[in-house]
DNA sequence: ACCAACAGTTGACAGCGTCAATTGACACTG
DNA sequence: CAGTGTCAATTGACGCTGTCAACTGTTGGT
């Protein structure tokens, strides 16, 4: 009814859309999860959310980017509060472990999409490497310490990938049973602790 | 035009579905393919393809059991020429890196889809299952020859994660510019070695 | 009081997965 | 050799999808 839309309104519809859809997704996967019926969530008619984003793929991308974003507000206070490189480490890959298992759904939809082209969300693309941003950090500071050994990128990568897949196996279900990602955590943590470090022998500081 | 089908018919009909499915799906992803046109590309009417698979969803899942069952193969045959415990875990490293870089789209395929419920496909899990064995009989192993401390279920978890875990960032173009799984795979599996090896101090063997 | 602008709605279309009814060719039986 | 039952394969139909295009109706500016 509003004549002109004010960015607050635009935003605010937006944000309710990926409410909604976000809980949807999460319930019935983004392929059982239609365009109609999002709208009809908000109480609107069919066409309505295509004033607001431009298709599906792009609400699909929105979601993400604000998983990806409350991701990287976890990790950056994990961050902040801790300032000691080793337990600074130690924290992020226990909050980027604990993410998925709070977030399951969340995780999958950031992870699971193989959204093609990704490049063509700026939003998205940039709370992805916000998210990283931390761990990648405290690599750098780690290695400055002394007390981990090795390109930092290469680093952040293994470690990043270490605990990215811990969470991927969880969440498709693929531990063996008995096995959850709470148990294997802390097994997870020593070895990439271990498989880091500066070889013995040298103190640590 | 046969009037009875013999076995061997439907195999090959399901095979040639499965083939032109996996490349389909490998070139436009599973949402992009519709039986319509795998029905096409058979030379097939819309629903023969329906004779042979309950659903769409099952057509997908026989690809994927394809795909682990490939893998099986490739594990199988690295740990059947290695017998000794460090070096067969090794190899058995690369060679799962190795698969997902020689067969991305199936590598994505296995993984990536979020099946709901894979237990109502007894094939796909049996492959899962096949595919992982290698793996853990080798941590059995390595554990038993004292080369490898810890759970070997852990252990096989944890390797297999890291595993993973790379092969899904570079799978999802989230490597940082210039790094190349090629180029973490050695990182990653010196730092898994570590990660899983016995405290300094002892010898191995 | 008019008009242009534009948020929002409805109509329409091609394509989807799949159920149900139909077709047509073959292997038998009488 | 005509008739019949069987079953692989095809076609028809339905409700659903994402989205283009045309439309409606309200409103701020003149």
């Amino acid at each position: 009814m509003p004549r002109t839309l004010t960015p607050d309104d635009v935003a605010e519809f937006r944000d309710a859309l990926c409410d909604a859809a976000e809980r949807a997704f999460a319930e019935h996967g983004v392929a059982g999860v239609s365009m109609r019926q999002l709208a009809d969530a908000l109480g609107v008619s069919r066409m309505t959310p295509y004033r607001y984003f431009p298709d599906k793929a792009a609400i699909v991308a929105a979601v993400r980017a604000r998983g990806f974003a409350r991701m990287a507000d976890a990790m950056e206070a994990v961050a902040a509060a801790t300032p000691e490189p080793a337990a600074r480490l130690r924290r992020l890959g226990q909050a980027y472990l604990a993410f998925a298992t709070e977030h399951p759904d969340r995780y999958r939809l950031m992870h699971e999409i193989a959204q093609e082209d990704e490049g063509r969300y700026p939003d998205l693309v940039q709370q992805i490497r916000r998210s990283q941003q931390p761990l990648l950090d405290a690599c750098r500071a780690a290695v400055d310490a002394g007390i981990v050994v090795g390109d930092p990128v290469d680093v952040m990568h293994v470690l990043w990938a270490g605990l990215h897949g811990l969470n991927a196996l969880s969440l498709a279900d693929k531990l063996h049973v008995g096995r959850t990602a709470a148990d294997l955590a802390p097994v997870m943590l020593a070895a990439l602790g271990r498989g880091v470090a500066p070889p013995p022998g040298k103190d640590r500081t």
